[in-house]
DNA sequence: GCTAGCATGTAAACGGTTACATGATTAG
DNA sequence: CTAATCATGTAACCGTTTACATGCTAGC
């Protein structure tokens, strides 16, 4: 997932490490910090993988910088990982939205819409949240104020989500 | 996280592993499955850190179940678990959303009320998703047709999450 | 006879967190 | 002179995924 974001930034232009590491929080608030220990390695794999190389430029004072750019390689991958994205990234919505913040790298309009119709059936499938006997349950028969409020909430999300998806799928195709 | 749920549905009632792994999926429906590479080991930790015990029953027709149940330190350390998050699981929804699952079992409704303080805090802070120069974007200036809708499904869960957040505080404390 | 469900586990690989390590510049 | 920001990395650890492994029973 982060390396999918570290592609998703390079694919618009180049950057050093320590700016794609700002770009991704700004994209995620602070929800979730970015460690050095997980982004240089994530680099270090894109680059062993030949999808970026690295030229090294002075810094703003500081230590030197490493400027990242996509390879060819590099850019057919990102392109391959929102054309396919595999299941959870469907189905996880923390992943789904790392997605979707790099989905209009798609050239094809066509191939951006079935993306979002993968989750649009996916989210149909649910209700989501307590099944008892198979059944989804509903809020009001949740068993405490706590359960009651994960209902809620999870079937506000999903309204919103499914409503956006119908109307971004009709202006991707119509 | 997988820890968290099994000591919370344990402190419910005995279960053998198969039917605690049968709950977990039952919570969070088909989003994410629970791996029994996941689950067997998550046990066995638990069982190693003395907080739960295990002893072994014929299984209907399959191989014996070991049935597994909270010892005292076991129900201790949930308790705790709930009355204390980490500042993850008050930050990442999702695992603040199997913290949820579980606060019923906290037996003191300030403290209840205390942790979902917490959550608000957080929530407030934000507006969530894009900074450009520091300052949250509008959904209308987002950049593209994803991004819109990413700022759009974002801002709608936020606000339900908040307006269901206010009103358990004030029923809990009320 | 075969598949699905019940029931338990191990081992390798992977990705992320946390902590450690270094060092320069700029603003208070 | 001290803290914050810029800038890069490594190493140990931890939990999860994926794949492998076993075996019984019930229903088609």
């Amino acid at each position: 997932m982060l390396e999918l974001s570290i592609l998703g930034f390079l694919f618009e232009e180049s950057l050093h490490g320590y700016e794609v590491k700002a770009r991704i929080q700004g994209l995620s608030g602070h929800i979730r910090p970015v460690s050095d220990g997980a982004l240089y390695p994530a680099i270090s794999r894109l680059v062993k993988a030949g999808l970026v190389e690295q030229h090294t430029e002075p810094g703003s004072g500081a230590a030197p910088r490493r400027i990242l750019s996509l390879t060819e390689a590099g850019r057919t991958e990102l392109l391959a990982r929102l054309r396919h994205p595999k299941e959870a990234e469907i189905t996880d919505g923390q992943r789904f939205f790392t997605l979707l913040a790099f989905l209009h790298h798609l050239p094809d309009r066509a191939e951006q819409a079935a993306v979002l119709r993968r989750r649009q059936t996916f989210l149909n499938i649910p209700a989501s949240f307590f099944y008892r006997d198979g059944e989804p349950i509903r809020a009001e028969d949740a068993p405490d104020l706590f359960r009651q409020g994960m209902l809620r909430i999870a079937r506000a999300t999903g309204a919103e989500e499914k409503k956006w998806l119908a109307e971004a799928i009709g202006s991707l195709e119509g």
